[in-house]
DNA sequence: ATTTTTAATTGTTTATTATACAGTTAAAAA
DNA sequence: TTTTTAACTGTATAATAAACAATTAAAAAT
């Protein structure tokens, strides 16, 4: 046997939501689609699965393509499959979302797609369901924030804890108290203070802090919970 | 254009992890493969995505016909894709998890598929990369679990505290002091009071409670950690 | 009828964590 | 030297979580 008998077939797809933050509004990142159909329609980065490969390696490599950037936080997001959401052919699209430091971002490396960057408040139309897959990701993003320290991963290895807040303000559209903030985020044990300042945002400027990177992977699952004794939870 | 150009084309079928509860372990039903390869192996319950149904649809489908049972707790797991995890031809799967009453599970409905129930402690070697959906699904359950009030789906509709705590403990591996444990759930005004008792368990017998139903609904979201006011939770 | 047995039920004290709230300070600009 | 602006810090109170043991209902045994 070479072949299941008598199923239909189809393609498979990924698509990637891409999250930064440029210190004022978190935003995606967009492109013009290059082929029809939509061709030159606002659409996320996306491309076919290869048969060599899986869906991480897919995702990677169009965030590669378009970014230039390796590694970044990737999660596998849902997979999108209504019969007819690409008219052209039946497609099964498994859409990812990514947290990237806006900064390493080089504007220039793609030039083909025409990429931008959009406010999440201020999104264009969007093809097919992609509409849906972002406003899955948002949700997605709060809620693993809400438990896990993953908005450090849209900031710049050093930041501010101004600025952190800024972006936890952000992503909840809400204000948090500035002294409960820093206070919570420095009982994490996450962060390291450092010598100099950021003298960007204000005359007094504000001091630099780094993730401590041990404790980042230690607590990155824990959560606090109904369950009494985290470590008890190994079968 | 009716079909994209040069792409690879493969078949999508989805898995289901179902879980259910008998006061005693945390189960999940298996199946006898019933084709080749692996044929007569122990097996999740899984099928091929047909042409015209999505990947929820197909799931559902699915579990209709093992179980017999329509409307259980089914929420979409993960998309599993390495090239070579079925030998035959390329196939994605996506994992569903299944969350059931096994009380409403009628043994005789799908003799076909020789279905048993196996403790999650005692798990036969399973096919494929199925053993890896099984463990991504166990994380899954805790993690949910630890957040929001899906564990009811495990129980029949009149449950006693003793029972849900069981339950919980059975998930989590690890005991709760019974006297926080009814203070919390109680707290969480999801339970009311029946006026009967089930005195299977013990002589004094443990009063039933039932869900509220709207409750259970309006604060199935709510979570409670880091941030301020869930309802500010809307861009 | 009384006693025994077993699991269900209930409450208080203490520790921890979250929340509310405002004055001081560093540093550039005026 | 003064003004301006945003960073920084602390305390009191409220809410929640955790630790802990005695009582009670009801069947079973005597």
């Amino acid at each position: 046997m070479n072949r299941y008998y008598k199923q239909s077939r189809g393609l498979n797809a990924v698509d990637c939501i891409i999250f930064g933050f440029d210190g004022e509004n978190l935003k995606i990142l967009l492109i013009k689609r290059g082929f029809e159909p939509e061709k030159g329609k606002w659409s996320l980065m996306g491309g076919f699965v290869q048969g060599n490969e899986n869906l991480d390696q897919a995702s990677n490599r169009i965030l590669k393509q378009l970014t230039g950037l390796d590694g970044m936080y990737l999660e596998q997001l849902h997979t999108f499959s209504d019969p007819d959401r690409d008219p052209i052919e039946r497609t099964i699209s498994t859409a990812y979302f990514a947290l990237i430091d806006l900064n390493k971002y080089e504007t220039q490396i793609s030039a083909e797609y025409h990429p931008e960057w959009f406010a999440l408040k201020r999104l264009p139309k969007l093809i097919f369901d992609q509409q849906e897959m972002v406003e899955m990701a948002k949700r997605r993003l709060r809620y693993k924030a809400a438990l896990h320290p993953i908005m450090f991963e849209l900031l710049p290895s050093r930041f501010t804890i101004p600025q952190l807040q800024n972006l936890y303000e952000s992503v909840y559209n809400t204000t948090i108290d500035k002294r409960n903030f820093s206070k919570r985020v420095l009982a994490t044990g996450l962060l390291i203070k450092q010598d100099e300042k950021d003298k960007s945002g204000s005359k007094r400027g504000a001091f630099y802090y780094q993730l401590n990177m041990q404790n980042y992977y230690a607590n990155f699952q824990s959560f606090l919970n109904f369950i009494p004794n985290p470590t008890h939870l190994i079968f």
